[in-house]
DNA sequence: CGGACTATTGAGACTCCTCAACTAACGTGG
DNA sequence: CCACGTTAGTTGAGGAGTCTCAATAGTCCG
């Protein structure tokens, strides 16, 4: 089952060298823009750690003072918050070539989490600094990167600000299939609780809303970490139905 | 009315030349950051126009070319999208130092308008680009508000995600107080729709909210762009309630 | 083959949304 | 300067959907 999960979203050469999946961004960039060129690929893994965390395994944790930023190069890890009323907020799932562990005021602002085995290259904050700082080139990357997070927090945002289950779910499922014309099959790899608590409903109505998906035709689960769409138009439909 | 407005947020010099208001950030940074320094200021104004538009008009509109980078000197502006179902999403209001016009492959994403009268400085994509690349230090300033926004969008999140009306309404009220500190009067330069489309609310939500907390005493609205808070520690327990 | 965790399903309470009527504020032109 | 029309905001009644609590079923692992 882990095995499964590694396999999936790897980057052709991402267990080899840091990648940074940048698709067109900030400004209106030629189309060969923003990956990374082998030179600072290489620059990259010159100063990065290979780190490789088990399922479950803590990155860091909230609060704790921030020295490193990763960039996943297989596996899934999950950022969360703890608030106050004890519920627990799963602000982003991370997949390869996703960059983590900004900091505010030099602590974490979550704790990240592996949700399966992964392998992470770990920078030193300062020794980035200073290698995006001589590299004007490569630090426009970083900048990409950054641009595109900006508009996914903001697609998260319209995620969560939906009220039907059903439609977060499938906004949710989509997701997951990161290339908008992937296979009909989806992996699934965290749990439904950790479902929940990204789409902020109760474990109880992400259930009830697969479910339904599934009862309506829309969907099947041949496993629970596997979604196959059925009926694409009505999946579409219900997606966009906002 | 617009006067009070533009006379508030402003930054001591931000009317003079572009400011990038940039709390420390990305990394542990040192407290004496990310100010721009007058030179880089300089440089900036000379590749900048300066824009003044009017409240309402439209800076620029969704799905148009994007070919330009905006950093508000002075006033408010919102970034929208218009849904399917008709509805419209607000995604962000805009306030001084604060960057928008990003774009996805050369399109904008949202329209920008502007809620108060506001000065804008406006840069040519490209020429930012080339600017940026030469100067790693001057990027790095920008890497660090990116890395602010996508903090602000996550927290935005949160927001949206609460299911309770005046823990919502209780939150954007305090996210228009900047400063934590600040004072117990706090503007509110946008109208109740616009609060509405924000939160991800009805109208009529956003009316009763308001009431609830009046009809308790927490706040007092000497008029509808204004808001006074009473009872301090009252309001802070129904923010933090989640 | 248990035991613990994860997920599904049901019943009732609560909150927000929609529809609708009404009031208040603004600003435009006579 | 006032009257009027338009936009913005308030308040009420009923319906839809999710949440909580609780019990049951399924899955993973030792």
């Amino acid at each position: 089952m882990i095995e499964k999960h590694r396999s999936r979203r790897m980057m052709p050469s991402a267990d080899v060298e840091p990648a940074l999946q940048a698709t067109p961004f900030l400004p209106p960039i030629r189309p060969d823009a923003p990956l990374l060129t082998d030179e600072q690929r290489m620059r990259l893994a010159a100063i990065a750690t290979r780190v490789r965390v088990a399922p479950r395994e803590v990155v860091y944790r909230e609060d704790s003072p921030a020295s490193s930023v990763f960039i996943i190069a297989e596996g899934v890890v999950k950022a969360f918050k703890d608030m106050s009323s004890g519920r627990r907020w799963i602000t982003a799932f991370l997949f390869p070539a996703d960059v983590f562990g900004l900091a505010e005021n030099g602590l974490y602002v979550r704790t990240a989490q592996a949700v399966t085995a992964a392998l992470l290259y770990r920078f030193d904050v300062n020794v980035l600094i200073e290698t995006l700082k001589q590299d004007g080139d490569l630090q426009f990357k970083f900048l990409c990167k950054l641009t595109h997070e900006v508009r996914e927090a903001q697609r998260q945002t319209i995620l969560i600000g939906r009220k039907d289950a059903i439609g977060k779910l499938a906004m949710f499922i989509r997701q997951l299939q990161r290339e908008p014309g992937g296979s009909r099959d989806i992996e699934i790899p965290m749990t439904r609780s950790d479902i929940a608590s990204y789409l902020g409903l109760s474990l109880e109505s992400v259930s009830r809303a697969t479910s339904a998906l599934e009862r309506r035709g829309v969907v099947c689960f041949p496993n629970r970490h596997l979604v196959r769409i059925i009926d694409q138009a009505q999946f579409d439909r219900i997606e966009s139905t906002l």
